[in-house]
Order: structure tokens, then C-alpha cells, then sequence
DNA sequence: GAGTTCGGCTAATGACCATTAGCCATCAGA
DNA sequence: TCTGATGGCTAATGGTCATTAGCCGAACTC
């Protein structure tokens, strides 16, 4: 489900219809329409969003969509495809930016944070539409999340065992915060008491805070 | 999908004894349709269950139900409301028995939890489905929703001055306590790592450590 | 033991929907 | 200018669904 393979070149430069009111590049199209789609899902939910819809709110009919699009699971698809993959990229790198594996354990949950305030309706599809997957996609999401929270897992194992935390359980402890991190998705806005970054930050002292690392 | 019936001939022998195994009294029919429906709710969610699914798991065709409901949707409002009530008065209570800010917010979260992991279902259920509520349940839900976030702020902000808590934010430290509860819904179940008891006691620990009450 | 109620059932009804078929205008490139 | 591809569009197609209508047997009432 690869992102795009946009024209597979760029071979052709369009340009075609110039200056109307909006340009529409095949490219352009197709991610409008991701676009589109990803709004209505977050906000009426997949099996409530009709093609219709999509259509409309890029301006064509829906089944005009098939053009560009193989099908409506294929875009939930890839919502949900591209938001494990982003979380998981970002957990990787923010572990392997350093050793200590405090500053490793803030790095991560910040990255948590920031993904989830940043593209909340990603993750907030991404969290209620899993059902809503068809078998070879849905094991696809669900093997990622559980790959996704055995990192956070085995990060704050190995920070207990190293003395640097100090756990009832493991398990509870790396649930809790990354629950609290997904809830971010549901109630976070730009332009609200606090920015991401500082969000970033006090989650991150929340979960230091959550393993004792004080 | 096929229960057994005779159907067809229109002479169904039925031997609908009331003195069977199971027992069907008005009353015990109604909250089996509820219990069925909460349960299909959870696993494929509210537009991808039937009426004709609810019926099959109480043994009856889907048409039968509205002899006891009045539609679908007032299966959903009645779990959703319902949900918020208990929770509501659940944390009165935990609140209510204690003058101690430290005391209120521990028994409060413990409520939290407890009410999450026992009622899992019901949680899960009034979490994801609130954008298929209509107009007049959806706004009593999501008031009853910002009443209780409410009353967690509130409390901490009460903390907060008293000198028993110290935070940052008491939108964030409410909104993560409540978030990480809610998380509990989605992967508790009974038999694993932790009872309900234990797991509210040590979220009860993380929420004080989240306000910097110790 | 006749009438009433209860709670099943089957068959509509009336929508709604994803997707496919097939048509056609535009336009880039030859 | 011709041609093929592109990307719209309208009309099916084939399903699915909540809900309603209307029928009927069994149990309960008096």
C-alpha cells in the first residue's frame, strides 16, 4: 500500500488547465482525496462516510472517486497502514538517539505525544477503526501495535532492571502511558492552553514520573 | 444464518415452555437483548451490527426485537447514558467519603478503574460510538462526559491550591488520568497479569505520582 | 372456554450504498 | 488533425438494513 507512486516519474507536467481556481496534478487529486477521506472518517467514522462524501468534498461524484482510488477500504487502509508505520519510524529513532535509557524513555513518549497532537485524526482513526479493517490489513495494524507497545515494554523492563526505574509492573506502566498519549488524540487543538512541544514535554516528565525515574 | 425453526409451514411446533433451561421473563428477555447488543456493539460496532445479528444471539429473527425495543438506536442511548451515570455517581461517592484532597483523587481514580476494567464493554462501547448517538442522547452524553472531566480538574485545581498536588497543568493532569483509565477498557480482561483490585490500587499510585502528591 | 395479550414469524417497504458499466469531453503528443 | 489516455458523469447492479405490517399459536384471565 506504499504511499504513492505519484506518476512514477513526473514525466508529465500537467500544467494543463492552468490557473483555474485549483490546480489538480493527478498527485494532488489522489492526496486530496486521502485527505478528504480521513476527515470524514474522524469525524462521522468509516461506515458512516459514503463515497458520496468524499466525492463532494473534493468536488466530484462519488463514483468518479474509482478513478483514483481502488476502493473505500483501500484509503482506510492506508490511513491506518501509514499511522503504525510513522509511530513505529518515530520510536525508533527517538530510542536510538541515545543510551540513557531515561532520555530514551522521554525521547519516545515525547515522539508519542507530538504524533498524536500533530495528526490527531490519524490517530484518532487509526484507534476506533481497527475493527473496521479487512483481514489482511487488519492483522497488518494490529501486528504493528503490538510490535509498537513490546517496544515500550521492554524499554521500561530494561530500565528497571538497570536500576534506572522502578515498576509494579511493566505491563501497567507502559499501557498507561501510552493510553494517555492516544487520549491526546481525542481532545488536543492547535491553539489551545498549551502548544505540542510543551505538551511533548510535561507528557514526558508524566512518564518518567509513571516509573519512578525521580 | 439460521437458528433453528420450523418456519415455513407456519404450523411451528415452537414448545416455547417457560419452565425450560432458560427462563424468559419479559424483564429477563429485555436485558438479554441488551446484554447481546452490548456485546456485538464492542466486537463489530454499532453500524456494523444488525438487528438481525442482536435477535440471533438471543434466538430470535430481527423484526421480534421491536416487540421489546423500540429501535436500535435506543439500545445505544441506553448503554451510553447509562455508562455516564454510573460513572457519575460512582465518583460522587469516591469523592464523598473523604475530606483528604490525596484521599479523593486516589478513591476517585480507583472508581475510574474498577468502573473501566469491570465494565469493559460498556466503556469501550460509550467511547467509540459517540459521533452514532443522535442529536438529543448525544448532547446528554457529551455533557455528562464534561461534567466528570470537570470534576477531576476541579478536584486537582482544589489540590493544587491546598498545597497537597503540584502540577503544571491541571487540564493535562486530569485529561492524562482519565485517559489512561479509559486505555484500561481496551485491554483488560479478567484472568491476566492483574485483578481488578490491584490494578485500581496502582493506577491510584500513578495518578498521585502524575500531581506530584508524594 | 372464549377472548385478550404476548411474543414469535414471514414478507414487505423504503432507503441507502459500494462498485461497475458505459458514455463523452478534453488534451497532450505525434 | 488524429489518437489514446485521462478523468469526469449518469445509470445500473446487487446488496444490505432498519423498521413496519400483518399473521398466528400459546398462555393467561375471568
Amino acid at each position: 500500500m506504499g504511499v504513492v507512486h505519484d506518476g512514477q516519474d513526473g514525466r508529465y507536467e500537467r500544467a494543463h488547465r492552468p490557473a483555474r481556481s485549483e490546480e489538480k496534478s493527478p498527485a494532488d487529486r489522489r492526496s486530496g482525496i486521502r485527505l478528504a477521506a480521513l476527515r470524514l472518517f474522524a469525524e462521522q467514522g468509516y461506515r458512516s462516510t459514503t463515497m458520496t462524501d468524499i466525492g463532494a468534498a473534493v468536488g466530484i461524484r462519488g463514483p468518479s472517486l474509482y478513478k483514483h482510488v481502488a476502493s473505500k477500504h483501500e484509503l482506510l487502509a492506508e490511513i491506518m497502514i501509514g499511522t503504525m508505520e510513522q509511530l513505529i519510524a518515530d520510536n525508533i529513532a527517538a530510542v536510538g538517539g541515545t543510551d540513557d535509557v531515561r532520555e530514551q524513555l522521554r525521547r519516545s513518549v515525547e515522539a508519542h505525544i507530538r504524533y498524536h497532537a500533530r495528526h490527531r485524526l490519524e490517530a484518532f482513526v487509526g484507534n476506533r477503526e481497527i475493527g473496521n479493517l479487512e483481514p489482511p490489513d487488519q492483522e497488518r495494524v494490529l501486528s504493528s501495535r503490538s510490535d509498537y507497545e513490546r517496544r515500550y515494554r521492554e524499554l521500561i523492563e530494561r530500565g528497571a532492571a538497570e536500576g534506572a526505574f522502578e515498576v509494579r509492573s511493566a505491563r501497567i506502566a507502559s499501557y498507561s502511558i501510552l493510553d494517555m498519549g492516544i487520549g491526546v488524540a481525542s481532545w488536543f487543538h492547535e491553539g489551545g492552553e498549551s502548544s505540542v512541544d510543551q505538551l511533548a514535554y510535561q507528557y514526558g516528565d508524566i512518564a518518567l514520573r509513571i516509573v519512578n525515574a525521580y
